[in-house]
RNA sequence: GCCCGUGUAGCUCAGUAGGUAGAGCACCCCCUUGGUAAGGGGGAGGUCAUCGGUUCGACUCCGAUCGCGGGCUCCA
């Protein structure tokens, strides 16, 4: 007998051989019905496997993650199934249910174009509405290599031969048969059809191996409900609306010329109002913190690159030097060496630790073509750079400040959703410095995380080979995460520059150096921004927070003092004198995402105020200028996300 | 870099079985001076990404290059 424990705490003993089906079965026969999976001591079970043993049963049904998991795995073999219909030549890669959707990798001796898709997809309702039942099957590695060799998926038999143990499990839905781990459905018409979407076509290697194969990958959505997936439609329409690459335009915040070269990007004069607000924050929070502001050179000599070890194990991410003299020079991509030689202008005593020091350095590195992404992935950019040298003693303190400043910092930009992660040392001898100086900074960074209780995950063996590192992603709209800040350990620059300050004991030791940045870049940085708030910045970061609207001609001369009055009180201010009438004056201004709109005629003139109107449409009506001058005040400095004080 | 797609006025997009192009917005001019998301009229603006090939003739077909988009890989 087994002894199955149930969610409840109860416990039920079955026979051995019974399966997780019988067993919810037994709990209920609704239970057994709309079951979906089965997690088994937390992992994920097909209801058709027999218990394996004693253990605790959760039965999965509709609603929850892994039954969605689970869906869109069988969404795709259904695909491959119909697919394979079509074209009989194809071979299977692998074909995963992914955060959204699912994919399948395919070898195909033709290019799939767009129209493809739909006939996949009526194959795909066709193997729906024949509901075949869904069968698993336990093969020895041999049969499984029979299997399918008979069919020439030489991809399967790839993958077979990395699958640890003697047994492997395939799924059979009529005439296909996949080698798959499961779970699935039970009959392919548990699937809604009118929950399934097929969305692109891509190219992926062979198990992501550039020197393999490409194949082709097709993407897929499914759900639940037709309802769960045109709600999913309607947020990949919304996050489109958002993509800072058409805001950017839109808003006339920065360009990219094909003349200029790609991955480069011009700051229109809003662009870099918003880029300079961020900055002038930026450094007033440093000076508040302690750090000293530094400013480094964009090139320098090959052999600083060479101590610093950048042209050994950086080059390919290094443009081509430039010959000064007969010295090869190269654009730097990175900061820290110069700042390195700054430190070492001078002996340091422990005293005067830790150092602190902060620039916004513009880097340049190259990116393959194919990479590049609007603002989010370029190859010039501006990493708020910092680094701190500090006495072994002082790391914990270090690094949890700077955590929370990061966190800090990116809380006042309005970013609530953080995905964080803690890289440990690298597996495989890769790693330069002592195993105890690892493990020392990788406490002090678990520490700083645990102690402030936020979520996060660790990255095993994902660290520089130079140190251990927090990475912290904020998520855009279309849910991809992008790395912002990250704190980094360095065991290595502090050797390679030979760095040093005086002890306590007057002997020389060695600083420990952490590299961090808060926003990342302030490319990346801003392209995030603009997508949190779809172009409508919070008014403290706004380009433009007011815009005086005349209602006629004759109000010019009003308009323009008020405006005057604002911008000496602060506020970024124009007026709208163009020709146009005050409807368009007030909607050029909405559909830039003006804050305030400030209108004024006869009757604003006559009692030196101006009407108030808000880009979220709400019009406050007339007031006088100081009290809505107090307000905006306050909404700005307060760096409020609201627009208006209740 | 690789796979697939794509590139027409400043922007968003039409268009041609191969015979050198059109709209709306924006811009300029004129009329209108209007109370909370587009007043009316007129005008100017494009070697149809670049280079090469096929053709009597290419924006249209083919190739290459560059850029862009979706992915793979990589990263701030």
């Amino acid at each position: 007998m087994i002894r199955v424990t149930l969610l409840d705490g109860s416990a039920r003993d079955v026979e051995e051989g019974t399966s997780f089906l019988e067993v919810a079965e037994g709990i209920s026969p609704r239970l057994a019905k709309t079951a979906v999976c089965a997690r088994w001591n937390g992992e994920l079970h097909d209801l058709r496997e027999p218990v394996p043993g004693d253990g605790a049963l959760a039965v999965i049904g509709p609603g929850e993650p892994e039954a969605l998991e689970t869906l869109r795995h069988t969404a795709s073999h259904i695909m491959a199934q119909a697919i394979k219909r079509q074209f009989p030549k194809v071979r299977l890669g692998i074909g995963p249910a992914i955060e959204e959707g699912f994919y399948y990798d395919l070898d195909l001796p033709t290019p799939l174009v767009e129209e493809d898709l739909e006939k996949i997809a009526t194959g795909m309702r066709e193997v729906i509405a024949a509901d075949l039942p869904i069968t698993r099957k336990d093969l020895s590695k041999a049969e499984a290599r029979a299997l399918f060799e008979k069919r020439g998926e030489t991809y399967k038999l790839e993958l077979l031969e990395d699958i640890e143990g003697e047994t492997v499990s395939v799924y059979e839905q009529g005439e296909f048969v996949d080698l798959c781990r499961g779970p699935h459905l039970r009959s392919t018409g548990a699937l809604r059809a009118d929950a399934v979407k097929l969305l692109s076509i891509a190219g992926a290697y062979w198990r992501g191996d550039e020197k393999r194969p490409m194949l082709q990958r097709v993407y897929g959505t499914a759900w639940e409900k037709a309802k769960d997936l045109e709600q999913y439609l309607w947020r990949l329409e919304e996050a489109a609306k958002r993509d800072h690459r058409k805001v950017g335009k839109e808003l006339d915040l920065f360009s990219i010329h094909e003349e200029g070269g790609a991955g480069l990007i011009c700051w229109h004069p809003k662009g870099a109002r918003l880029r300079r607000t961020i900055e002038e924050f930026w450094y007033a929070e440093h000076d508040r913190r302690g750090y000293e502001i530094v400013a480094t050179p964009h090139i320098g000599k090959e052999q600083l690159w060479t101590i610093s070890g950048h042209l050994g194990f950086y080059r390919e991410n290094m443009y081509s030097p430039m010959d000064i003299d007969g010295v090869d020079y190269f654009i730097k991509p990175m900061n820290c060496p110069y700042q390195i030689l700054i430190y070492k202008t001078r002996t340091h005593s422990y005293r005067e630790l830790p150092m602190r020091m902060a620039e916004l350095g513009t880097v340049y590195r190259y990116e393959r073509s194919g990479v590049l992404h609007g603002l989010l992935r370029v190859r010039g950019f501006t990493i708020d750079d910092g680094h701190i040298f500090c006495r072994p003693d002082q790391v914990d303190e270090e690094i949890r400040s700077v955590y929370d400043f990061a966190v800090g910092m990116l809380t006042t930009f309005g970013f609530r959703e953080f995905d964080i992660y803690l890289a440990t040392r690298p597996h495989a001898g890769k790693a330069v410095g002592e195993p105890e100086r690892w493990e020392q900074a990788t406490a002090a960074l678990r520490a700083a995380l645990d102690a402030r209780g936020l979520p996060y995950k660790v990255d095993d063996g994902g660290g520089a080979f130079y140190g251990p590192k927090i990475d912290i992603k904020v998520k855009d709209t279309l849910g991809r995460p992008w790395q912002c800040s990250t704190i980094q350990f360095d065991f290595n620059l502090p050797e390679r520059f030979d760095m040093t300050y005086i002890g306590e004991d007057g002997a020389e030791h060695r600083p420990y150096m952490v590299h961090r940045a808060l926003l990342g870049s302030l490319e990346r940085f801003i392209g995030c921004l603009i997508e949190q708030y779809g172009g409508a910045f919070p008014v403290w970061l706004a380009p433009v927070q007011a815009v005086v609207i005349p209602i006629a001609d004759r109000h010019n001369e009003y308009a323009a003092n008020l405006a005057l009055h604002l911008r000496d009180a602060g506020l970024r201010a124009q007026v709208d004198d163009s020709g146009e009438r005050m409807n368009s004056k007030i909607r050029a201004a909405q559909l830039n995402k003006v804050p305030y709109m400030l209108v004024v005629g006869d009757r604003e003139a006559e009692s030196e105020g101006a009407s108030v109107r808000l880009r979220t449409g709400e019009d406050k009506g007339t007031m006088k200028l100081d009290l809505f001058l107090q307000t905006a005040k306050g909404i700005i400095d307060s760096k409020s996300l609201e627009v208006w004080a209740a």
